[in-house]
DNA sequence: TTTGTTACTGCAATTACGTCA
DNA sequence: AGTGACGTAATTGCAGTAACA
């Protein structure tokens, strides 16, 4: 395996100020390299060691210092210039990783409160046919003799079990609306005393609700950045502000 | 104090190369 | 051996900031 280095011949490379002075690797892992001028291999992968090195100091802090970044190009056998442009890669890296993970965290959020939102959906419906069936059996028992549910009326759907507990001993709970209920003076409607309060809060909800402002913050860490991150932030990732498409779109 | 210049650095986008299936 | 996909080192262009005249 011929490896060969890694001399920029390209004027308009960028130098910074404390790199300019030619370098020719002199670690072990690099003593087989030679320069050339004509040659256009100026990439050469890393070694395992540097790697190491670079990423246990990835892990301290994700932007090296000037000094540090010369003292840890002269301990690996590398120019300054090469850990610079190391840990910005890096830190690209780092953060399309990131990215990745607080889509998969935002989109289990999603489908969990979608899942939240069918439920509580089927459970308006079974409370609809309920206040359907009780207003009916309140016309057609004006004095508030009520036969117990279950027995004189329709077998209840599914969901209606669910939301009595497919006991029919707790009428009485279940009929709590009854108790309280009025009949109007000419007989004609019914009024509930929790009626307007549950119109207010679950049937005159028609539009669906909007998804979106409901969604908890991650409480992973992974979605906030941990000290010294800086710039790696994912504060407005899902900025649509000035885009037309909305984030759920991609598994609606 | 304000302004223009320079040097340095970071990031996003891209290119170019090495490796592997 | 040839090739496409993928990972990554390196380049480029631009923007922000600090130091300085």
């Amino acid at each position: 395996m011929t490896l060969e280095i890694l001399v920029s011949e390209d004027p308009n490379t960028r130098m910074f100020g404390e790199e300019e002075e030619e370098y020719f690797p002199s670690s072990e892992s690099f003593s087989f390299m030679r320069k050339t001028k004509s040659s256009k291999n100026n990439k050469r992968r890393f070694s395992d060691e540097q790697i190491k090195s670079l990423e246990s100091m990835f892990e301290t802090e994700t932007r090296v210092e000037p000094k540090k970044k010369i003292q840890l190009a002269r301990e690996l056998g590398l120019q300054p210039r090469q850990v610079a442009i190391w840990f910005q890669n890096k830190r690209a890296r780092w953060k399309s990783k990131q990215l990745e993970r607080d889509y998969a965290i935002l989109r289990a959020n999603y489908n969990s409160l979608a899942s939240r939102y069918e439920n509580l959906k089927k459970e308006k419906q079974g409370l609809v046919l309920q206040l359907q069936r009780l207003k009916k059996d309140a016309v057609q028992n004006p004095k508030g003799e009520r036969q117990c549910c279950g027995k004189s009326e329709a077998a209840p759907s599914s969901n209606e079990g669910e939301l009595e507990n497919g006991d029919s001993n707790k009428c009485e709970s279940q009929v709590k609306p009854i108790s309280s209920m009025e009949i109007s003076e000419h007989g004609l409607g019914v009024v509930l005393d929790d009626d307007i309060s549950i119109k207010a809060e679950y049937f005159q909800l028609e539009d669906e609700p909007n998804l979106m402002g409901m969604v908890e913050p991650a409480g992973d860490s992974s979605l906030t950045s941990p000290e010294g991150w800086g710039s790696l932030e994912s504060d407005g990732l899902f900025d649509q502000s000035s885009s037309g498409y909305q984030w759920w779109d991609f598994w609606s």
